[in-house]
Order: structure tokens, then C-alpha cells, then sequence
DNA sequence: ACGTATTCACTAACATATGAGTAAGTTTTT
DNA sequence: AAAAACTTACTCATATGTTAGTGAATACGT
């Protein structure tokens, strides 16, 4: 019984839409500090997690190799980001914050925050719990299934 | 009190990484027919809308105007659909898929339709009604809200 | 020790995303 | 009718995404 109509939503499609509607409240202000979203994703996990090697934050950032090598050089040249080789593994490379970057998140971090606060106003508190419930089980659902996929 | 430490998990590169496990499992499937992400969401709508404009298709696609010039560009040449000035008004245009695309659709359907079958069968009849409502609710919410903040 | 396999960051080539702007065509106003 | 306003698709510059592949460095097997 193959289908010739597409009985089902374009589920990535919906995605991808949420996604730009909740993405779009902080354009602005990243935009207005000269950041791009990926700068940003960048910085959060550094600022949480401390100096991290580039392949731990494509991992944690949802970004891929030859993007993130782009963006790590622009953040260099801008002095957001310092990287360094590893003394002892010539290949790996540390990338941690500048001071002058862990100074400006001094002053875009109360402006995220309160963008989350409008936003979760908007939406309601127990929607935004079900929400992040969903995308979790969603990604954690799918994350099992890869690994067996992969053998 | 200006909150000196990101309370809030990052919402859009969790949103990101969901959609990313989502698409992983189409991509392979259009890749064997040399169909981009973009350009099966093109042919979705076309497909269930008819012929459209540009700007219509952006708007259902989730595409920007700089972006389509580009994809229709590519998928004209490739074949894929066809491009015709309105002769009452020659700045828009009418794009409607190519004879040779509605064939191709014939073979990518079923193979569509069969792997959201197997997403569905992974995450559960009940997960998944719950996730489409989350995600169109959370749109309906912010869709409301930029109609205010517009004006 | 020495060749081999792995790891890691990176490059190359191309497609798309973003923000700003433009030119041609159409509608509205005066 | 002529000017102004608007609409539509498009270009330009730059940043990122995707897939494939590379070179340097390290770990491993024999």
C-alpha cells in the first residue's frame, strides 16, 4: 500500500518555523552588541562550561566542523575568543573567552534573561514546561535511536 | 535585580538540536535524489497549493526572498519547476512544478511517507500529537504577539 | 622502532541565511 | 497625466550550513 499523497505534516518544517518565531525576539538584541546567534551559542557554552576545545563546542552548539572554523576565526579577529594550541597535542586547540567578550555578557545576559521573562509570560508557565519536556524527550528518543542506526 | 547568571537554558539551540535529529532522518532520503531540504519543501507546498508566487511560497516555506532567488534559480535550471511572468502584471511570477518533478515526486513519496511512519512508531502515536499541538500552539502564541509588537 | 589507523582542526566547493538595498512595474494621489 | 507611494522579485555582501576531503599529529599493533 504505497501512498501517493503526503499524508503527513512537514514536521521539520514546523520545527523550523517555532523555532524562527522564538528566535526572532532575540535578533534585536544580539544584533544591537554586533553578535550573531551562532557567536552567541558560542559564548553561552564557555561562559557555562568554561574553555572548551572547538569539536566539544560543535558538539554542545549544534554546529558543524568547517562552520564552526569560520565563526571561531571571526570571533578571534574580533577579539571575542582566544585560541590556543595544547603544549602536550599539537592537533587539539583551547578556545576559552577574551576578557573584553566575558565583560559584554556582563551586559547582554540581563537583557537575555529578560527577554526569556517576556517570553515566558507570553506563553505561560506550564506550556513553557511541557515545552521543554517535549523537545528533551523528542532529542532523547531519536539520540537512542541513532546509535543503533549507526551499527 | 538584574540577574547576573543565565537562568534560562538556551530555547532555540534546544529547538535546534530537536529539528536536527528530525531531519537527520530525511536527509539521507533526498540526497539519493539530489533533492536539497529546501527544495522539498518547495515541492511540498507546490505540490499540495498548486502554482504560486515567490513571496508565497517564502511565506509558507519559511524561505527569505534572498534565499529563493537562489533556490527557484537552481531548480529552474535543474528542471524542477518553471517560472512564468504574470502577463497582467509583470512583476510577479507564477512558479509550478515541471512534468519531470511531479514524476520524481511519484518515486520520493512513498519512501517520505514510510519514514515518518518509522519516526512515528519511535516516538509514539501519543508523542507525536502531543508534540504537533506543542509546536503550533507555541506559533499561534508568538504569531499574536508580533502582530502587537509591530504596531 | 615502524608502519598503520585514528583523531583533530581545517580547507574547498557549493547551497542557503541574513540584512540592506534596488529597479521595474503597478496603484494611488493630486 | 504626472508624481508619489507601494509592491514584487531581485542583487550584493557577508556569515553559515553541508559534504567531501586534506595534512599534521598522536596512538596503536606488531
Amino acid at each position: 500500500m504505497k501512498p501517493r499523497s503526503l499524508d503527513h505534516r512537514n514536521l521539520p518544517l514546523l520545527m523550523l518555523k517555532a523555532r524562527e518565531h522564538v528566535i526572532a525576539r532575540f535578533r534585536p538584541l544580539l544584533a544591537e552588541h554586533d553578535l550573531t546567534e551562532q557567536q552567541w551559542r558560542i559564548i553561552r557554552v564557555l561562559l557555562e562550561a568554561g574553555p572548551l576545545e572547538p569539536r566539544e563546542i560543535g558538539e554542545l552548539c549544534g554546529l558543524s566542523s568547517p562552520s564552526l572554523a569560520g565563526v571561531l576565526l571571526r570571533m578571534d579577529e574580533f577579539g571575542l575568543v582566544v585560541r590556543e594550541r595544547f603544549p602536550n597535542d599539537q592537533r587539539r586547540v583551547r578556545v576559552s573567552l577574551s576578557a573584553r567578550c566575558r565583560a559584554l555578557t556582563k551586559r547582554i545576559i540581563p537583557q537575555i534573561e529578560s527577554t526569556y521573562a517576556a517570553l515566558e509570560a507570553r506563553l505561560g508557565k506550564q506550556f513553557c514546561i511541557t515545552l521543554y519536556m517535549t523537545l528533551d524527550e523528542l532529542i532523547k528518543k531519536l539520540k537512542d535511536d541513532d546509535i543503533e542506526r549507526d551499527s
